[in-house]
DNA sequence: GCTTGTGAAGCCCTTCACAGCG
DNA sequence: CGCTGTGAAGGGCTTCACAAGC
């Protein structure tokens, strides 16, 4: 999951919890599938299966957003897709900015999956003179000076940064100051924000890591002696304590 | 949040908490950037502000590792690097192979924070045999037919996913049959894999439409009681309950 | 009979608040 | 005295299991 939030902890948005609404997009994406072959029910089993979650969690997140199955049958697909994307403000049309067209910002101008679904991008932004005026998927690039004024012509409330790290919380706070609320943030940065704001992280070496955190687990699982279990407890009275592997005379990474 | 996991739930790592392993890169990134300034020792406080989180959680997150701070005092900046990156396999070299040179492949292998820590982009594999020996970021793409030889030859045990949607199972199943034990799946596909294979998705659209959501909650409070835009149709034939809006004539998205 | 909708239980994680220790 | 390390409390999410309803 490569994902950090900006958000008031305690507040359930309209009931809905918070991981409920991350689930959401992926059940609109599976009923989209149902409804193109024209299937015109699904069981909870069979769209949670489709979905990749278990069905009792299906049902009770569907729950939240009212009763719209029928016992014994199952839910109405073409039904639900319309329910999950108003649910989730897909009924209107977003759009969004992109800020840093490097390599990541252009694969993201030509991603696809934005368009699809109620997002459109409205603006690419970069601070290369060199590179205004030259279109990116279509889009003619602009640059950075006319940042404020792009983003209150077009309405922009969400901003997608895809700049170095060194200048993300700078775009930010333009961005923010310009008037957008919401941002997806590709940066590898700890963004500030004011409140009501949110920020979303989308971070590449983080997700790596957590594999490899995984990875190392499956190798040591095998050589390794039965020292699963208890974990060593307050151990040595003072000293360095850990579990195991002290400082190394070169320090790596 | 981009993420998606594929893993028992109950189970606890070697004693460390999902949720604490997630949080340890950007601990890693803070104290990187620390060290690099030649900072000696950095409180719990000081810290959790550099990464985001609040100082109660950091300090339970270490708990976890081990007694690796000072009382009074703080945490050795250059021992907790070290102690860290061991922690999350990062003091050993993981070989990565991307899968889908399209514009979101290439902007990953140029991207810098992979090589940075630990990972190294061993091999890049595209189903286009033109694109066959045509550099990407320095390395010659290969083709797919090569792809199992490829993972041996290269003792890859990561595999990043940037294919279209089509073909992400496939080439997932391949990966595995490999022996590629962790994926990073950048296609919006829902990945089955076997047993003990982990598998990670980063996903943008969910994120944008997570955004949306809440964006759509925010403009909703100012103008509160205002109609919300899906004309009422679908005369209710025997009581479908939400919180309001019901079908409309026209199927957005 | 079959599937939804949901109280209840359990688990995991966060937060609090302070004892413990340098 | 300051800051870490951690039991305990609290909250949210998941899972269970079954009553409700077509």
């Amino acid at each position: 999951m490569a994902t950090g939030r900006t958000h008031r902890p305690a507040t359930r948005s309209r009931g809905i919890p918070e991981a409920t609404v991350a689930r959401l997009p992926l059940y609109l994406r599976a009923l989209t599938a149902l409804s193109e072959r024209s299937v015109p029910t699904v069981s909870s089993e069979e769209l949670a299966t489709a979905a990749g979650v278990n069905s009792a969690k299906l049902r009770k997140d569907f729950s939240y957003l009212g009763s719209y199955g029928t016992r014994g049958v199952g839910y109405d697909v073409e039904y639900l897709v319309y329910q999950i994307s108003r649910e989730l403000g897909l009924t209107q049309d977003w759009p969004v900015a992109i800020v840093g067209i490097g390599n990541l910002g252009a694969a993201l101008a030509n991603y696809g999956g934005f368009a699809s679904r109620g997002f459109r991008v409205a603006a690419l932004i970069d601070a290369d003179p060199a590179m205004a005026g030259t279109p990116v998927a279509g889009i003619p690039v602009q640059h950075t000076d006319d940042l404020d004024r792009i983003i209150s012509d077009n309405g922009v409330s969400i901003g997608v940064i895809t700049t170095p790290p060194g200048a993300a919380q700078q775009v930010c706070d333009r961005l923010v100051a310009a008037g957008v609320t919401s941002i997806l943030n590709f940066a590898p940065t700890v963004l500030s924000v004011p409140e009501g704001v949110d920020v979303r992280k989308v971070d590449l070496s983080i997700e790596l890591q957590i594999l490899a955190f995984h990875e190392q687990r499956k190798a040591g699982e095998d050589a390794s002696g039965a020292d699963e279990g208890a974990p060593p407890m307050r151990a040595t009275p003072n000293g360095r304590k850990g579990p195991d592997g002290d400082m190394p005379a070169v320090m790596p990474a």
